[in-house]
DNA sequence: ATAACATATGAACAAATATTCATATGAGCA
DNA sequence: TGCTCATATGAATATTTGTTCATATGTTAT
């Protein structure tokens, strides 16, 4: 009870100040840590995986993944907010359609890292 | 109208069925995604990376976790569950305490990946 | 200006899931 | 055996979030 503000959870009798400590001041900031949970979130919805990997191929406008997918319109274009707002894809305007792309080479790389651990 | 079978959607005027073929063809099947996702699932919360990121310095009790994260005993424990039914942890029991360690390396791989995107 | 179409978006709804609370299990010790 | 402590877990609750629906915006063509 003498010990490093303890928070209320159980007796913690059992608290290894020393390792707790250390580990405390190794973290990475707050801002760092939400970051990277918001990058690693994107990628943690079918949806929007299965757009990420569509682009994977080729630029395509809205109605194209959206058929592909065979989701709707709608449901798709929030979805691409995001991974825009994210700077995961990039939008460009030809006439009335709008042509999405993978932002740069980091969504690759990430997805297939991925690919590689679950591929064992 | 007599192209490949639009989904219910917008009219589809638009469908380059060229490239949604193409694209069609080079998707990876379903389990592949499916797997994927789940991956990035697990690191899209922030409790749970922060429960990995802690792990990156050294096993610790499930006390000392809570401790450090200023969050009670059983949401750590219901964390812990799921990031050990993924293989991303694992558990060795020590008299009455049970000491977390991340499972390998794969891990460290992946979260290290993230924050060099996220630190551009 | 009006019509037609592709895309975007706010609000409502539905589904998924993180946390809490109460309690069970399991281990060490008197 | 009975007691204490660390962890696990089921059920309820609260929150987050993906999808739908209706509609707005923006572009092209007539």
């Amino acid at each position: 009870m003498t010990d490093n503000t303890p928070v209320e959870c159980c007796e913690r009798v059992t608290v290894h100040p020393e390792v707790v400590e250390q580990v405390r001041r190794n973290m990475p900031d707050e801002d760092t840590l939400y970051h990277l949970t918001e990058l690693f979130h994107v990628f943690g919805d079918s949806t929007r995986m299965r757009i990420l990997y569509v682009l994977f191929a080729s630029e395509m406008c809205v109605c194209d993944i959206a058929t592909l997918l065979g989701m709707t319109q709608s449901a798709i274009s929030h979805q691409l907010r995001l991974l825009k707002s994210m700077r995961l894809v990039k939008a460009r305007r030809e006439g009335k359609t709008v042509f999405y792309a993978l932002a740069d080479d980091h969504v690759k790389t990430i997805i297939n890292q991925g690919l590689d651990h679950v591929n064992e």
